[in-house]
DNA sequence: AGCACGCCGACT
DNA sequence: GTCGGCGTGCTC
């Protein structure tokens, strides 16, 4: 029998199978973490078994031997190897990188670490310790050893070891007695590996509302398909308890013996979510996103991978979660862009769920008030089945919208942040009481800062940005390379004194709020703000228990939130999102505003939107002020099949980045011809036509500079074909026959194409 | 990735 | 005459 081994190097010319023989005793499994002999000399590399073997074309006798097992277990199921190998091929990856995205990195290079606690257990039968008790006790009632026989007394109530931390609180000094009792084999001592556990302070039980005829029926639906797996769509509009029903569902698939991953975006795994989650099942569910520390995440995949939990909830990467019996996978705000990884391997949470929903028979259900137009797209066509929830839960109207033309007010002669309606409505939101929330989407004090003698607008001299005003601290901060510097006090080009400040940013919101609402009391949130630990829940919560009466923020309060006094949202300026060179912008502006209006009015009182823009008339803001999903779809699907924009043709795009602008340019010129020649003859060889490949070019990347590095790309665009694996087929073709220079990175229709 | 093997310039 | 530069090529 020989072992097939992926070596843990990431390197292309190592990225093959390697077989070892397995020595006489050893017990190896498909999966197993192992270290082996590797290369010259004696060294040694940790290697994944992926494979057994009866058979080796490689010699009998220059097989090395696999030197040890690292874990006693597979760190890998068959499924995830499976779903590896689908990585690699679909990603265009190493198979290595794609094994690595499934288990913790301190599993890796021998940093394993567990965490354990000396134990206590009792050796003696109840009989016996009572004898021993006795012993210790004199004819006159006296004592001889009190600690002893009190860590006796303790022990008698139960035979589960008792962390000896435990036992010394209850009986003080018992750490220094227990060597003497073991001695007398009295009590065994040994270690037990404790989980540490994030958010423990959270289990409370709490009892589940009723569900509403509406979500009744999407539950049963989903559920319907438990035994026989399904793709499941689910519009529901914003506040119409979409949460519960992916609750609901879990349940049920974890009552059938099955397991079940929730993801939801990075931002939205706040406290809130996971205390609802651990609320409903306790000690039953496991949490993995970003901010753990290395043993939490490490202890939460163990608890994952030895079957000790049935449920986790996390962001992206947790659609890896080791689970065996995976049941349902639960995607919420399922358009989001934080699904596709940004970096390699590049995979589409989304993509993997799909794929390991079909491997195991499972279902797949996402959810959205917004879906993405690609999802959309799918279920029209049958692909997913549709679910739908048109209403609040508490049915309650969705709130009305009402836009501004912020040109009107300018020729009104207005030329404050606010128009007469979103400040009367704020005035009198506070007068009632009432909580708001202000949404703008663009931090800092102003957005751009120019010379009014000479046209010169300030720009940072490491990127192809403008630099924008942070008022807090009088500096120019470029929001790409983070870089500041103090504002001048003249202008570096013109040298005359007539900088001034152009484009609003959220502290100029709050200095707009503070100036007009003097006694209202104000939380911004955006990046600034929440730089330091807790900071996001800490704002949060200051909202939550109404100490402010006004939430100013950027995206990261657009969605999720659910503050019931809430009921004015105002978008101080739509236009933000909207121009941004990116065939996706209209998409987002109209996911964006759809979503922080859907903030308004999710209790009793009603909801209020005010929506301020310089371009009323554009879709996104038109069909987001109406509630018109179906509207938006419309409309932007045409857009994207008239543009030949995914979902009816796709991207590929290569980034070649360096401080030689001139050279970047070559580069990428002549790799554009390569590429342009193999992808031809490749198209011939499989009977493609020349149409299908709409353009490829060499071009700047829209961001020409950042950090000090010059950027350039070579866009491909094809059509789509019926069946949708041409494109997949030509880029794998492509990176196997790629010799020469190392293969630039690319991406698939990329979420961002600055 | 890491390391061995291998062919051409300045040094005790 | 040797020491050493880092250019290909291999690792079960």
């Amino acid at each position: 029998v020989v072992a097939e081994v992926i070596v843990d190097i990431g390197h292309s010319n190592v990225d093959r199978i390697f077989e070892y023989a397995v020595p006489e005793g050893m017990t190896l499994c498909a999966g197993m973490h192992v270290l082996i002999p590797f290369g010259g000399g004696n060294r040694m590399t940790e290697g994944f078994v992926v494979g057994l073997s009866e058979t080796s074309a490689y010699p009998a006798e220059k097989l090395k031997k696999v030197t040890r097992v690292l874990e006693p277990y597979s760190i890998f199921t068959q499924e995830q190897l499976e779903i590896a190998r689908w990585i690699k091929e679909t990603c265009h990856c190493l198979l290595v990188d794609a094994l690595r995205l499934m288990i913790p990195a301190q599993m890796r290079g021998g940093r394993v670490h567990e965490k354990t606690v000396r134990t206590v257990t009792r050796a003696l039968t109840l009989e016996e310790t009572r004898e021993a008790i006795d012993s210790l006790t004199t004819a006159s009632g006296g004592c001889r050893a009190p600690v002893q026989r009190a860590v006796l007394e303790i022990l008698s109530g139960s035979d589960c070891p008792i962390a000896v931390s435990d036992l010394n609180q209850m009986a003080p000094g018992a750490s220094g007695a227990l060597a003497a009792m073991e001695k007398k084999g009295w009590v065994l001592i040994g270690d037990q590996n404790v989980y540490r556990r994030p958010y423990q302070a959270l289990d409370r039980r709490q009892e589940p509302p009723q569900a509403t005829p509406a979500q009744e029926r999407v539950i049963s639906a989903v559920t319907g398909a438990l035994e026989t797996g399904g793709e499941f769509l689910l519009r529901g509009v914003t506040g119409s308890g979409k949460t519960e029903v992916y609750l609901r569902c879990i349940q049920s698939c974890i009552e059938r013996g099955r397991t079940a991953i929730m993801l939801v975006p990075e931002i939205s795994l706040t406290p809130q979510t996971v205390e609802r989650f651990r609320g409903r099942f306790g000690d039953r569910v496991a949490v993995l996103h970003s901010r753990l520390s290395y043993g939490e995440r490490f202890d939460e995949w163990r608890r994952i991978r030895m079957g000790k939990v049935q449920v986790v909830v996390g962001a992206r990467s947790a659609v890896f979660a080791p689970f065996e019996r995976l049941g349902l996978i639960v995607i919420d705000e399922e358009h989001e862009a934080s699904y596709s990884s940004d970096k390699t391997p590049r995979y589409d949470a989304r993509e993997v769920a799909k794929k390991r929903c079909e491997l195991c028979g499972g279902v797949l259900l996402m959810g959205s008030a917004t879906p993405s137009l690609e999802s959309y797209y799918r279920a029209e066509r049958g692909e997913y089945q549709l679910l739908t929830l048109r209403e609040r839960i508490n049915r309650q109207p969705l709130p009305a919208v009402q836009l501004v033309d912020m040109r009107q007010e300018l020729a009104g002669g207005n030329r404050s942040i606010f128009s007469a309606s979103l400040y009367r409505a704020i005035r009198e939101c506070l007068h009632k009481g009432q909580q708001a929330i202000l949404f703008l989407n663009r931090r800092g004090y102003s957005t751009f800062v120019s010379c009014r003698g000479c046209g010169e607008v300030l720009r940072c001299d490491r990127c192809d940005v403008s630099l924008t005003y942070h008022k807090s601290d009088g500096t120019l901060r470029c929001h790409y390379c983070g870089q500041s510097r103090p504002v001048p006090a003249v202008c570096p080009q013109c040298g005359k004194p007539f900088l001034k400040h152009f484009g609003v940013g959220t502290q100029q919101v709050e200095e707009a709020v503070n100036r007009y609402f003097p006694t209202a009391r104000v939380v911004r949130m955006d990046y600034d703000t929440t730089q330091k630990k807790d900071a996001h829940l800490t704002l949060l919560n200051a909202f939550a228990n109404r100490e402010a009466d006004i939430l100013i923020g950027t995206q990261m309060i657009a969605k999720g939130l659910d503050f019931p006094q809430v009921t004015l949202v105002g978008v101080v300026a739509a236009d933000a999102t909207l121009h941004v060179p990116d065939f996706r912008s209209a998409e987002r502006a109209f996911q964006l505003i759809t979503q922080v209006a859907g903030r308004a009015g999710r209790d009793e009182a009603p909801g209020r939107v005010i929506v301020q823009t310089y371009t009323p008339e554009h879709p996104s803001i038109r069909f987001a002020a109406s509630h018109d999903y179906e509207g938006f779809y419309r409309y932007e699907i045409g857009e994207r099949e008239k543009g030949e924009f995914p979902p009816f043709g796709d991207f590929v795009r290569f980034l070649f980045v360096g401080e030689n602008d001139q050279a970047l340019q070559t580069e990428s010129a002549a790799f554009a011809e390569a590429l342009r020649s193999l992808l031809l003859r490749f198209m011939q060889e499989r009977g493609i036509g020349e149409e299908t490949l709409i353009y490829l070019c060499s071009c700047p990347a829209p961001l020409q500079y950042i950090k000090g590095e010059f950027r350039h790309q070579v866009l491909v665009k094809l059509r789509r074909d019926k069946e949708s694996g041409m494109l997949l087929e030509l880029m794998g073709a492509f990176t196997r026959s790629w010799e020469g220079s190392s293969l630039p990175v690319f991406e698939v229709n990329p979420q961002n194409m600055l």
